[in-house]
DNA sequence: ATGAAGTATAGACGCCTGTCAATATATCTT
DNA sequence: AAGATATATTGACAGGCGTCTATACTTCAT
């Protein structure tokens, strides 16, 4: 079984909006969970600076300061959740940063109602 | 030392926008590990339904489902953190929502520099 | 004062996960 | 084909944390 799932709009309702079923609350803590830590905050952010948003392990590895077993299990997390695109090129792997998913969860953090009036 | 730190503005910066440095991801993910937990999503949600966006803590433990020594902890999380304020009132303890920390975390997750151009 | 009710704290236990070394897999070079 | 390079997987270990029971603390009623 899947233990990480892509993050969309529909894992992350608001939760501010309307009282959040077990289920719910669970989908969205495991959003959450993925981008609250440290490790895996750093790697977006030092994709997102590359030009096109992307990167390879190769250029992670060092500025990050862990071993690349490590980074590459954080890109994967990363990755199934759906903050990184995925594509070989060669003996290269590169990430890319997809910010959809981002969007998703701050739409989740909102305390409006996104049917509600205009979207934020 | 504490552990928990109050979420404001300061404590978010957006980790889109530039690459964050290793003291800024560890307190940014400690600000979002604070929500990436059921039982705090769902007190939330449940606090901000209520009039108010109050309630005391005898309201919360049977909905919630678990033991009123968990729920206690999960809400001094949450005060700790900001996201709930506190006020006690005779025999009853009363947690009212702050939405501004999550607004600074909402902040954080944001693709767009919030110093260039009007806020979102 | 004494008991009851609401909440918080302390201590214990088990699960989850971030980390690493070792190894496997895939691709390119010569 | 054989070695080198880039990345992924496996297995093990330690620390963090969510949960509970038991208990302490605080406030009110009688």
């Amino acid at each position: 079984m899947k233990l990480i799932q892509q993050i969309d709009a529909g894992c992350c309702p608001s939760f501010v909006v309307a009282p959040l079923a077990q289920g719910e609350a669970e989908r969205l803590a495991a959003a959450l969970r993925v981008i609250a830590e440290p490790a895996r905050l750093r790697l977006v952010s030092l994709i997102a600076a590359r030009p096109d948003a992307e990167a390879c392990v190769c250029e992670l590895t060092v500025p990050l300061g862990l071993s690349q077993p490590t980074v590459s299990h954080h890109l994967k997390v990363l990755h199934e959740a759906g903050i990184l695109d995925r594509s070989k090129r060669g003996r290269w792997v590169y990430y890319r940063l997809n910010t959809a998913p981002l969007e998703a969860l701050r739409g989740a953090l909102s305390s409006r109602d996104p049917a509600q009036g205009a979207a934020v």
